[in-house]
DNA sequence: TCTGGGGTCCTAAAGCAA
DNA sequence: TCTGTTGCTTTAGGACCC
């Protein structure tokens, strides 16, 4: 999908359409998810920190991700790829490579242009947003393919030109080249593909290890065999909170450690895992980052064992002068929520020393006590008088809510207090009205979708 | 206003067992 | 008994991706 959160905001909001639109973390510490293309053209990048967004484009729309709504309109995008083939391999949210010849949905280039059109024009009608796809003869080329083809694109990459096609690329093109390697490259005198491919394979060894080395001269040549995977397991749960001002206070930083370890074992159970390894993450006033593991006899998911063990791992780490972030999360994970002996046992005896003070509980919901915090940028809301709209801006006790849906013209604004009874939290609407042919009900009711996809 | 959150994979060192 | 080799597991860190 392309620029696919700002595509989102874009299509639920139509006075954005057109316009600079920021999705990201917008506190004090928070960076760019996705910036529409409009907001591209002024330098703003995912990745970026908000200030320098903000700085680049201060008139842009600066919106709150809204995960749940874009992971709805993400399964429906799959279903369309995985009624091409069985084996579907989604990498994030908006991109996934598709097995087509293993779906039996394309042969040859004419087929699979005719697949890649049709699902261009299913994904349009089923999620209003647009997507790009690059067909290819394997994952790496037909990842390369979609970049090119966004947005809005479709790209094929025939038998016999790959070699052609990438020798003047950069080497930061190739999957798993990032900004150490391509430096540790360029000190090298290499900057392009083909000059990988002149280096040849034992100097790259050479400078990037065995397994590095070994496969970016294979993606070089274009090489790649890599099978498309369907559902792959996951191997590790974690959680993680970056404070808006670092925690200097040493009990304070204990009982962060302790929600996020609750958090991390909700979202394991959950999922029906659980897992051997804990692991601590500290991120220290400076950025240095730094963890720390423990292995535990067998797979657990009871609270109070992975409470213990994130704070015995807290215990080895020297917290003076502030910690910015703070993480939990599990490894090594078993299939089945096995209750072990072993690690209930290691829980007793830990509960020897002293009382566990909490039960094994989670905490009440975090509830965002700030009126900032209730009325999220970009989050829908329904006013009793005025329908339903989105949040503009919130704070001075104000929150400012423009009136739109995705299908009217752009609306107009109007400010209440915070604490207006008639102003509530709304759940976004489709982004498309499905159209049961015959009747016509205003709205449907079912049907939005919207995402932008890449690959094969 | 410097730098999110959720992951994956690789490497290297250290401890231990055969 | 001592020494050396090999290999597995655990731990820590780093690069990368979206």
């Amino acid at each position: 999908m392309d620029a696919f959160f700002a595509s989102v905001e874009q299509a639920s909001k139509p006075s954005l359409r057109g316009k600079a639109v920021v999705v990201g973390g917008l506190g004090p510490r928070g960076v760019v998810a996705t910036a529409s293309y409009e907001a591209r053209v002024f330098g703003v990048h995912s990745a970026m920190p908000m200030g320098q967004a903000r700085r680049l484009a201060p008139n842009a729309a600066y919106l709150v991700p809204r995960f749940g709504f874009y992971k709805a309109i993400s399964e429906r995008v799959m279903e369309l790829l995985r009624a091409l083939s069985p084996l579907v391999e989604p990498l994030s949210l908006d991109e996934a490579f598709v097995d087509l010849e293993a779906g039996g949905a394309a042969w040859d280039e004419q087929s699979a242009r005719l697949v890649g059109a049709r699902l261009r024009a299913d994904i349009r009608a089923v999620t209003g947003l647009t997507g790009s796809v690059g067909l290819a003869a394997s994952k790496m080329l037909a990842k390369i393919a979609s970049e090119q083809a966004k947005p809005d694109g479709l790209v094929v990459i025939e038998p016999g030109t790959e070699r052609a096609m990438l020798g003047p690329m950069s080497v930061r093109t190739l999957p798993g080249v990032g900004p150490a390697t391509g430096d540790h490259l360029r000190r090298a005198g290499i900057t392009t593909i083909e000059e990988i491919v002149e280096a040849g394979e034992d100097e790259l060894v050479r400078l990037l290890g065995k397994s590095h080395g070994h496969g970016l001269y294979a993606m070089a040549l274009a090489r790649d065999d890599r099978p498309v995977v369907a559902e792959r397991e996951a191997k590790s749960v974690s959680v993680e909170d970056t404070y808006d001002v670092d925690i200097h206070d040493r009990v304070r930083v204990g009982l962060e450690v302790q929600r996020l370890a609750d958090r991390c074992v909700r979202r394991l159970r959950g999922a029906g895992l659980s897992g051997r390894t804990i692991v601590l993450k500290v991120r220290r006033y400076d950025f240095s980052t730094l963890t720390r593991s423990e292995t535990l006899r067998g797979p657990t998911d009871d609270p109070a064992v992975i409470r213990e063990a994130a704070a015995r791992l807290l215990d080895s780490v020297d917290t003076t002068g502030g910690v910015r972030l703070l993480g939990v999360g599990v490894s090594g994970l078993a299939d089945y929520t096995q209750e072990d002996l072993f690690a209930q046992a290691a829980g007793e005896r830990a509960e020897v020393r002293g009382p566990v003070e909490e039960p094994a509980v989670v905490p009440a919901e975090e509830q965002p006590a700030l009126a900032e915090r209730r009325w999220p940028a970009g989050h829908d809301v329904r006013h009793a008088a005025f329908g339903h709209g989105w949040v503009q801006g919130s704070g001075l006790g104000r929150v400012t809510v423009r009136f739109e849906t995705p299908g009217s013209e752009p609306g107009r604004v109007r400010t209440f207090r915070v604490d207006d009874p008639d102003l509530e939290p709304a759940d976004p609407l489709p982004l498309v009205l499905s159209r049961p042919e015959g009747s016509r009900g205003p709205e449907g009711g079912s049907g939005a979708v919207g995402l932008r996809s890449a690959a094969p």
